[in-house]
RNA sequence: CGGGGCGUAGCGCAGCCUGGUAGCGCGCCUGCUUUGGGAGCAGGAUGUCAGGUGUUCGAAUCACCUCGCCCCGACCA
């Protein structure tokens, strides 16, 4: 392609509400325009660039067996009260009316209306297992966008549903999208790690999401500096503690101690002289509508997820001040477990406590030397805690490390949430119907672009890895009103176009600079530099843009030169 | 939903407090010079000052309302 009749506006000053990197350099690339809050135009530049995501995807899912359909993206209410998700779902369904008064939305995922595709399709176990999977654009009304494309309202994604006979088939179809995605993230040149993920309310513990590293991503990421062991900070599982040596020879006499509006760890600390190590926190959740007393130690965080998980609850939140109050008989504040009426449970990191401070459940005391078994009863004790760097790792005896990462992808274990609840089944060898067992499997299209820029740039702009680049190549004549530079950047360009590599010519009459920083801050991966002086001894500059390495090369084998570099570029992602 | 901020030329911003004919930089157009890292000089075009109502002789500027956008928090996959 002509630069000169490329529709690529590029900018010099970044935009005041862009606040991320990626978001900054898409639209002074000229790849992305904002229309209006979470929505956006993708320009030629950067739709190119999706194009490429899109077909890394396809010819991955394909390879897996996947077969393309096309959904709708408008949706009959009827299907979502089916599934319970119309009122289950929230603000983020974007609803809406036909001229005929009926109840529509905007898709924000599609297990719906492909559970009623193959509910009407498939009959027998002789159709099974299917795969099927759509690139579709989107709509969640999400209650703040930001970051650019990486969390808007309108965005494509990939997303693939599995349906399954049995539960060993299922775990065969989520192996195979595992290897899939790691396939394609692969292949677009990321740095990329599949986490464990909570899979919630849905039961089944086959869930990973796959996260790139950047440190501007949303998400932490728990990983062990020795094996491979990586989750998300919600999943993150911690190892029980060794049992320490300790007797009921060790405990101390039971003690109360007046501590006038002490509540918070920190005052109890300063005002007994403690450290939050001796202190056990008595938190008081309320699950399903019941109390609940999670004690853990006083420096550390509770895992509403895990708490959420262990009770098997439904809902799960920190109680009001009344539930409080009827759980304690005393204000926020002074919780504790001795002589408590509700169910209490226990973090590891509580189990090898001794004499330790804990609230009274009266206010404005608390009780010193407090020990379990003694003093007070827990039903059992857990991993309810928030995993820390430092952690020991649950998998091996390595150290547990945090990162940050984006979520491009997950890949989810359905089971028969679906299928169950809008009758998907089918007849087995003996007459039978079973349920279908369903997995699903997203890929964020626009937010693997914009980790793929978090991943890549420098202070010129965009560093395309190859796979994802929108030109590999990039041919720059110093002057076009030289004759002989631009009859010699013309060849060069043909010739590349005849290889079928995709190049452009930069043929604006604009100086070098102008030039240079343009095919820098679009991260163009090669660029081709005619310039009279060195054409003059028979040679052209190519210059690598993520190096910064530059070598004259014969004029005459500068088309090999580049291919040589495409090939290896290409094996590095492709083993 | 709670709190805060912003809205003036395509982009980035000043002007507003203290009311009096709309400014700067970049970009854009024309010409000359220049030509290997966002050139120089000269000339030029561009505005519903977000919208509405009010106060005033007079409103970008003051008041009220509406809309849009951004940030922090809560929420969600």
């Amino acid at each position: 392609m002509r630069y000169s009749a490329m529709h690529l506006p590029t900018g010099r000053e970044v935009p005041s509400d862009a606040e991320v990197i990626s978001n900054q350099l898409m639209i002074r690339a000229g790849m992305i325009r904002k229309l209006t809050s979470g929505i956006f135009s993708y320009l030629p530049l950067g739709y190119r660039v999706i194009r490429k995501v899109e077909q890394i995807i396809r010819e991955e899912m394909d390879k897996a067996g996947a077969q393309e359909v096309h959904l709708p993206m408008v949706q009959p209410a009827e299907l979502w009260q089916e599934s319970g998700r119309w009122t289950f779902y929230g603000k983020e369904l974007l609803r809406f009316r036909d001229r005929n008064d009926r109840d529509y939305c905007l898709g924000p995922t599609h297990e719906e209306v492909i559970t009623d595709l193959v509910r009407n399709d498939i009959k027998t176990y002789r159709q099974l297992p299917r795969n099927l999977y759509q690139i579709q654009t989107k709509f969640r009304d999400e209650v703040r966008p930001r970051f650019g494309v990486m969390r808007c309202r309108e965005f494509g994604m990939k997303d693939a549903y599995s349906f399954d006979a049995d539960e060993a088939g299922a775990e065969k179809s989520y192996e195979r999208m595992f290897t899939a995605y790691n396939n394609i993230f692969r292949r677009c040149g990321l740095e990329y790690r599949p986490v464990e993920a909570d899979s919630g309310s849905i039961g089944g513990s086959f869930s990973h999401e796959f996260m790139v590293m950047a440190d501007s991503g949303e998400d932490a990421i728990v990983f062990c500096e020795q094996c491979r062991y990586a989750a998300n900070l919600e999943k993150a599982e911690i190892a029980r503690p060794e049992k320490t040596n300790v007797t009921e020879k060790d405990w101390l006499t039971l003690e109360s101690v007046e501590t006038p509006d002490v509540r918070t760890i920190e005052e109890v600390s300063a005002f007994l002289n403690v450290s939050p190590q001796q202190i056990v926190k008595t938190l008081i959740f309320n699950a399903d509508g019941k109390p609940c007393a999670v004690l853990i130690r006083g420096d550390q965080n509770v895992n509403e997820v895990k708490v959420k998980n262990y009770l098997g609850a439904a809902e799960l939140e920190m109680a009001d001040d009344e539930m409080i109050l009827k759980a304690t008989g005393a204000p926020r504040g002074f919780a504790g477990a001795v002589g408590i009426k509700v169910r209490v449970i226990a973090d590891y990191s509580v189990e090898n406590m001794v004499n330790f401070v804990t609230g009274a459940n009266r206010q404005d005391y608390h009780l010193k030397n407090v020990n379990i078994g003694r003093d007070c009863q827990v039903e059992s004790f857990a991993d309810l805690r928030v995993s820390e760097p430092g952690d020991p790792c649950p998998r091996c005896a390595g150290t547990i490390r945090f990162v940050r990462g984006i979520e491009v992808g997950h890949v989810f274990k359905l089971g028969t949430k679906y299928s169950k609840a809008m009758k998907a089944v089918y007849l087995d060898k003996d007459g039978k119907e079973k349920t279908m067992i369903m997995g699903c499997y997203g890929i964020g299209i626009g937010r693997t672009v914009a980790a793929c820029i978090e991943q890549n740039y420098d202070e010129n702009g965009i560093i395309w890895p190859m796979p994802l680049a929108p030109y590999t190549v990039i041919v720059t004549p110093v002057n076009i009103n030289e004759p002989d530079v631009m009859k010699a950047a013309e060849d060069i360009y043909g010739q590349l176009l005849a290889c079928g590599v995709e190049v452009i010519l930069d043929d604006r009459d604009e100086r070098a600079g102008v030039k240079f920083k343009d095919a820098d801050l679009i991260g163009i991966p090669l660029r081709v530099v005619v310039g009279p002086k060195n054409l003059a001894q028979g040679h052209v500059e190519l210059k690598i843009r993520k190096t910064g390495e530059s070598r004259l090369c014969e004029t005459g084998g500068i088309v090999s030169d580049v291919q040589k570099i495409m090939d290896s570029e290409l094996k590095k992602v492709c083993g």
